[in-house]
DNA sequence: AAGCGGTCTGTGACGAAGTCACCGCCGAAT
DNA sequence: ATTCGGCGGTGACTTCGTCACAGACCGCTT
């Protein structure tokens, strides 16, 4: 039987009654996962429901052309829409999910967690909950791409990626397919940023120096 | 007691057990909007699962500049995501849904739509199967506006939306908003697309001469 | 220590796309 | 018939993506 004990960390999860706790129980399996483990890829079959635990998960499109562009990251406490979805809908989709850090998560084999949407409306509003955000996080995108600057998106991405501290490693090639857009032009919008003083760079390095004017660029 | 005669459109719904089926026959409610009615604003309380069954509603999203962009559109058969997840994760969208021809659906209360997920593992799969479709919907869009040229996103917009016919009313301001562009890029667009004799151009009017090459030029 | 291959970054030139300002035109309402 | 608001056309300019290439840096080998 798993230890349930990291269940504790999700509210949404630990307040389901006892009964309802069962089948993730007896079907829960951990996972551990070291940095740059495909969690998803198109064409791949998948037949577990994952849940992060500990580490980050980078999901991201990529095209024909080599083209990429990220679509949101999965924290502790995230759930693998991607996966899920498949599992449920057997929907291909064009994107995959690759770990950026050791990940330690939980899987769930199919029948478990229909048991689970089935026993538990708890369950399932933490699963409609996830849901939501990644919609909205392809939402955001949508909008970034479509109509934001080159400047505000990278801005914005540097801080959202420094996350408080204030260094990064990080290529400019990295970067621009963080935000969808092409190396040189990254590359260029950093040298404007040096410029400025709000950032210095270095051979995959990106040193944030003064982050009220980036969060101000990031603004518009 | 409501008809439930519409159900039979629904294979995914129509077979659902009698038992199951018993919450959507008691808490059903028909409804019937002209066009252009808003199905789903932020900030609007949401409080019914809404299935379609005839009719059209155009998803789009609305910045604070005015620049607008279709996500997808709901036809027979389709259940409005974003109205389904606010109501479960009371979660704020940036997005908007209108009805775009007069619409004819199903409304469920949210008690009856909890019970239906609880109760019928064939009416989660329905749902999901949805949900799983509109993540691909805006993840197509994430590929096209980032990548795609604009000739290419034009042509595809324009075939989808003729649907095998060859006349589609629309205005220039409203193709840019299909595809998250501007006007003017529409017009010499569609300028170039008339020399070339695949289409021919009047006012608010497109009538599409030539699909072949236009399908070509859709492709890459 | 010197050389070497691969990755990372810088740059100029160009084309594609978005923005701005402004125009004339059509058509419906008065 | 005139007015007025929505629609479409156009030129000038800026921003962004693409292409080609050069130089710098890093780790590795010899």
């Amino acid at each position: 039987m798993s230890n349930l004990d990291w269940l504790k960390q999700f509210p949404a999860l630990a307040t389901m009654p006892e009964g309802e706790r069962a089948p993730l129980a007896g079907g829960a399996m951990a996972m551990n996962a070291p940095a740059g483990t495909t969690v998803y890829a198109p064409g791949e079959p998948c037949n577990a429901f994952i849940l992060v635990i500990d580490g980050a998960v980078r999901v991201y499109q990529l095209d024909a052309d080599g083209n990429e562009i990220v679509l949101y990251r999965l924290g502790p406490g995230s759930i693998c829409i991607l996966t899920t979805l498949a599992l449920l809908a057997s929907d291909a989709y064009s994107a995959f999910a690759v770990t950026e850090t050791p990940v330690h998560a939980m899987a769930l084999p199919a029948a478990t967690f229909n048991d689970l949407m089935a026993r538990s409306a708890q369950f399932r509003s933490f699963v409609f909950g996830a849901q939501a955000a990644r919609m909205a996080d392809l939402m955001a995108v949508i909008q970034n791409v479509a109509f934001a600057s080159i400047e505000s998106r990278l801005a914005a991405r540097l801080l959202t990626l420094a996350g408080g501290g204030g260094e990064l490693s990080i290529t400019h090639q990295q970067l621009a397919a963080e935000i969808g857009s092409a190396r040189e032009v990254v590359s260029r919008q950093l040298k404007a940023f040096e410029r400025r003083g709000w950032v210095s760079l270095g051979r995959g390095r990106v040193e944030l120096r003064n982050a009220a004017p980036l969060r101000a660029a990031a603004g518009h």
